[in-house]
DNA sequence: AAGCAGGGCAACCGCGAGAAT
DNA sequence: TATTCTCGCGGTTGCCCTGCT
């Protein structure tokens, strides 16, 4: 049995709104408010729209403290972040941005921002996604741009404090403690079963900390809804030979390993910015993980 | 100046979740 | 419990504007 439709589609108007109509709904709504009822809407303010329609322009354009247009730096980072934890719910973006609708959200995104981190991301083949090993030479700060984008975002970290491994470590340990367990070695990593949970493992040499951190993230954010579900894990590492005692491989190693159902644009760019000729790439179509590793 | 292509953005579509009946 | 209805969301479409040839 097929689905009712919300309004009669041959006695409603489509298309743009006139100012007219944007008087008309904007004073309905804030003299009586929507009445939780938006299919009814429209008919009560006197409108030949659907209440789908009155609905959509309400919150994206005549809705009190709607900003256009204009996104900052600091809010291109905010989207970076949380497209890279969350994926393209952009609801959930929007409401970390003031006066941001989703839809305008993911204009930008899809029309802008997209194409930034293209450029950001398909450097010459010397720029790679890494975090600085030991062996190769400190990544530019655009690199800790990158890998920062991935972090989880938190509203209380600052600009800069994200902008080092040492900030991005500061950030981890301290803004997520109720989601994070810190691991004293990477042996005893353990991937847990509990979604919503960001597992961290850093190893230090306690003679060389400040030059010679192994990092190892792992981000599992998974989406409320069972059937929609964006299921993003972005898990870094970053094992240097002098601090990699439990791995037989010396070799310095990064690697980033991208999990998810709905971000494939993240995918392919990061995939096309790690592919030169000294990196190997690895796919992992396992169904059970869904998961692609890079490494260095 | 005209035609075309591409980008930006507002609006629409269809689906799933959850509330209401 | 099953069905219907509304809301909210993400993906997609199509119009309009701008820049290029």
């Amino acid at each position: 049995m097929g689905r009712a439709p919300c309004c009669d589609k041959e006695n409603v108007k489509r298309g743009p709104w006139s100012p007219e109509e944007d008087a008309k709904l904007k004073d309905y709504i804030e003299k009586q408010g929507t009445g939780g009822n938006w299919i009814a809407l429209p008919h009560k303010a006197g409108l030949r729209r659907c209440g789908k329609s009155c609905r959509l322009r309400w919150l994206n354009y005549l809705r009190p403290n709607i900003r256009h247009g204009d996104f900052t730096e600091e809010e291109d980072k905010i989207i970076y972040s949380l497209y890279a934890s969350i994926g393209s719910r952009w609801s959930v973006i929007a409401a970390h941005l003031q006066g941001r609708t989703d839809n305008d959200i993911k204009n930008y995104w899809n029309t802008k921002l997209k194409k930034k981190l293209i450029a950001t991301m398909a450097p010459p083949s010397h720029h790679h996604l890494a975090i600085a090993t030991s062996s190769s030479p400190s990544p530019s700060p655009s690199h800790y741009n990158m890998i920062n984008s991935l972090l989880p975002y938190n509203p209380s970290v600052s600009t800069n404090q994200l902008l080092t491994p040492q900030g991005m470590m500061m950030t981890m340990m301290g803004q997520q403690q109720q989601q994070l367990l810190y691991q004293e070695d990477m042996g005893s990593l353990v991937n847990s079963a509990n979604s919503n949970k960001f597992i961290m493992s850093h190893q230090e040499d306690s003679q060389e900390q400040s030059t010679n951190n192994g990092i190892m993230l792992l981000s599992d954010v998974r989406s409320g809804s069972s059937t929609t579900s964006t299921v993003t894990r972005v898990k870094m590492e970053h094992l240097d030979h002098q601090h990699h005692h439990h791995e037989e491989d010396e070799r310095s190693m990064s690697s980033v390993v991208m999990e998810d159902y709905g971000m494939e644009e993240i995918k392919q760019l990061i995939s096309s910015s790690c592919t030169s000729s000294n990196n190997s790439l690895w796919f992992d179509e396992n169904k059970t993980e869904d998961k692609f590793m890079l490494y260095y």
